[in-house]
DNA sequence: ATCCCGAGGG
DNA sequence: CCCTCTGGAT
């Protein structure tokens, strides 16, 4: 996509949406962490349904502690994957008492060293706790930067440098949260609602759903 | 059957 | 690179 373009992709999103946020439910940085390590292979919906009980009296890594591997279980086990989930959330919320004093470190780094943890996880905390310049390329942002042609790469790590090195200034703490809910909600895995898309006329993708009442006729 | 804001291990 | 963990929605 050509740096004129980009620019007006993101102009768009900004404009349609001044201040994105997370759908993730959280109350404090802590709760923002586990949050988004139990969203893995799970919508934000599930996440915050299984969340809203739990955060109402888990609110630190050592109350999280306090309530076990068993007790943390019992409240997450709609969500996919808790075995793990649980383990890795008990085991990372012991290593924030013992060696970050209960807080959650603002750096990329420490974050990924603790278990359940990963790049991805790391820059979404990033960016939504300390406002950090991250691409949290997750399957959404993967799909819309290779479909769009804003970002191609084989692998998340390929699609965040070139994030990194496209995304202009303005909209640059942002560009994380608009290019998620761009893909939850128009540029989808199954259906793209190009139709419907505000970008359209900028983007590469060569299979535009441009019609609604053609594809259904067609399925 | 396929997808959802993945990470860890082989 | 591959596989596994895992339930709910569509």
């Amino acid at each position: 996509m050509k740096k004129a373009d980009v620019f007006e992709f993101f102009r768009r999103l900004a404009e349609a949406n001044p201040s994105p946020e997370t759908e993730l439910e959280f109350g404090n940085t802590y709760q923002l962490l586990v949050a988004v390590t139990l969203s893995a292979q799970a919508t934000d919906v599930g996440v915050n349904k299984a969340t809203r009980a739990l955060f109402e009296y888990v609110k630190t890594p050592q109350q999280m502690v306090d309530l076990g591997e068993e007790g943390l279980k019992e409240h997450i086990k709609t969500i996919g994957l808790f075995n793990t989930k649980a383990k890795n959330v008990i085991a990372l919320s012991q290593i924030l008492v013992d060696r970050h004093g209960g807080e959650v470190p603002a750096d990329r780094d420490a974050m990924v060293e603790l278990p359940g943890v990963g790049r991805k996880t790391a820059n979404v905390v990033m960016n939504c706790a300390f406002g950090a310049e991250t691409f949290a390329v997750d399957t959404h942002i993967f799909r819309v930067g290779n479909r769009t042609g804003l970002a191609k790469g084989k692998t998340p790590l390929a699609v965040e440098k070139q994030l990194e090195k496209k995304v202009p200034q303005p909209f640059r703490v942002g560009a994380h949260h608009w290019l998620i809910l761009h893909g939850r909600y128009i540029c989808k895995a199954r259906t793209p609602e190009c139709w419907r898309c505000p970008e359209v006329d900028l983007c590469a993708f060569k299979d535009k759903v441009l019609d609604r009442g053609a594809r259904k006729a067609a399925a």
